[in-house]
RNA sequence: GCGGGAAUAGCUCAGUUGGUAGAGCACAACCUUGCCAAGGUUGGGGUCGCGGGUUCGAGUCCCGUUUCCCGCUCCA
């Protein structure tokens, strides 16, 4: 069931607490793009980081790469992009249908009878129109068709054609992972539904190179602790599933794939795919460039072609998964107050610092705890209004812990601590305090 | 790309048969304020998405356009 009103209030509420904005606003927008402000920039970040550290550097048999958006475009004709992403498009003027001008005969229309009110068996087609979902430009001062080259529109590319570079020079053996995180671009038919599909989007990608004949256990692997990595950032469970492509699903590179789904405002949607690619990508980059990118297997004396199991995440899609997911509103006296309830480690503000009233010198001892603490984690100093208006102000914009400096700070030294999930406040000295919210907020 | 709906202050909206642009919240300053969206005073902020047209006069009527939403269509 979709629930658009819950997407309308999460897009204003985005904009009014500085997570998204939409490009060009002040010339009219510019369509499916949008800008991440203040808070939203930390909170992607923070997704990022997070999967970083679980892909990289919590292993030891994943190396990092940041490959250029522009690449040769060879590439993108041995990838399949260039014959894959042009499809010759028709438009019926009778029943408003599209179809692939190749899949079209003889005119006759396709469509159900009950599709259309015209009852026509015979479609009035417009001229066939080139779609490529590919974003073209040109390399050099001068526009000519040899200098053409492409807007990545995946990351993987940029990881197989330096493949056997980072074999070399990490000196990891088979099997072993590249990551990469960046940007890349597609010029969707219909992007929508806020930053789920945009035209620029930023993936989190990593292509595990293993044996083949062992891909089928290491697919199965991968399939669990990716679904764990999403559990760990606070995603709820029950709205996270499985959903496998059936024969007609698979995209031409892959042997088996499976979705990660979300149960987004807008129906279930993809958030993630695994996908055994096989030897796919490494044979098509062998035969196009005419390297050898077989692997020499020391220890069993014997070269192959890797197999490629591949994790792809959209960190954009993410990001607004973590959003919807932390929604919630609560019904207080009749009010209704927006939590940002996000788990504490990709939380973009870790804690505010407030002064319960401003006399008694409780600002001036704030501002110093402030400055003490943010040095260490990202915090927030508010000392404007009453308290609980504060309090509701840190909610809304996903603000784990609040720390407020009350008349006893100045005697024993403790601030009230108080929990949003939870609502508990307990004491804690301001020497401790640092080390008692790291200990909270993980890191 | 097609069809439908929408666009007025940062947000949510009102604005009569066409006659000088409003409210609440938010924001800023000050006063007050001892723990969950308290109160008071004052203030800033809008060429009504953009561009044409009709009119003495357009937020309001007409045309075009942009963006967003819904439904098709498409989707590595």
């Amino acid at each position: 069931m979709a629930d658009t009103t819950l997407m309308d209030k999460l897009v204003s509420l985005c904009k009014r607490r500085g997570f998204v904005f939409q490009s060009s606003e002040i010339y009219g927008g510019l369509g499916s793009v949008w800008d991440y402000g203040p808070l939203g920039v930390e909170l992607k970040k923070n997704v990022k980081d997070s999967w970083w550290r679980a892909m990289v550097h919590a292993r030891d048999d994943i190396e990092g790469i940041d490959a250029a958006i522009l690449m040769h475009p060879r590439v993108w004709e041995a990838s399949g992009h260039v014959a894959g992403f042009t499809d010759p498009l028709v438009d019926c003027r009778t029943c408003k249908a599209r179809f692939r001008a190749d899949k079209v005969a003889d005119a006759q229309c396709p469509q159900k009878p009950s599709k259309h009110p015209g009852e026509h068996t015979t479609c009035d087609l417009t001229e066939p129109r080139m779609f490529n979902l590919m974003f073209k430009t040109f390399m050099g001062p001068v526009e000519e068709q040899a200098a053409v080259v492409y807007l990545r529109p995946e990351t993987a590319q940029g990881i197989y054609v330096n493949y056997q570079n980072v074999l070399n020079a990490s000196r990891q053996k088979i099997p072993f992972g590249i990551a990469q995180i960046g940007k890349a671009f597609r010029n969707e038919i219909t992007p929508g539904n806020f930053i789920f599909r945009t035209r620029e989007f930023e993936q989190m990608e990593m292509q595990f190179f293993v044996k083949p004949g062992t891909d089928g256990e290491w697919f199965e692997r991968w399939r669990e602790w990716r679904m764990q990595w999403h559990q760990s950032i606070g995603l709820t469970p029950a709205r996270l599933r499985w959903h496998q492509h059936g024969p007609g699903e698979l995209a031409h590179y892959a042997k088996a794939a499976f979705d990660i789904e979300y149960e987004f405002p807008f129906g279930w949607n993809e958030i993630e795919g695994i996908h055994n690619r096989s030897d796919y990508d490494l044979g098509r980059h062998q035969e196009y460039s005419g390297k050898k990118l077989e692997y020499f297997d020391q220890a069993g004396n014997e070269r192959y072609l890797p197999y490629i199991v591949e994790t792809s995440a959209g960190a954009d899609r993410v990001t607004l998964t973590t959003l919807v997911d932390a929604y919630r509103e609560e019904q207080v006296e009749g009010e209704t107050r927006v939590v940002l309830g996000f788990h504490p480690a990709i939380a973009p503000i870790k804690t505010a610092i407030l002064p319960l009233v401003k006399k008694d010198g409780m600002p001036e001892l704030a501002d110093r705890l402030y400055h003490d603490v943010k040095r260490q984690m990202p915090a927030f100093y508010d000392d404007a209004g009453a308290i609980g208006r504060r309090y509701r102000r840190m909610d809304e914009a996903g603000t784990p812990y609040c720390c407020t400096v009350d008349g006893d700070t100045v005697k024993d030294g403790s601030v009230t601590v108080r929990d949003r999930d939870s609502m508990q406040q307990v004491r804690v000295a301001t020497d401790n305090l640092v080390a008692y919210l790291r200990k909270q907020v993980g890191g």
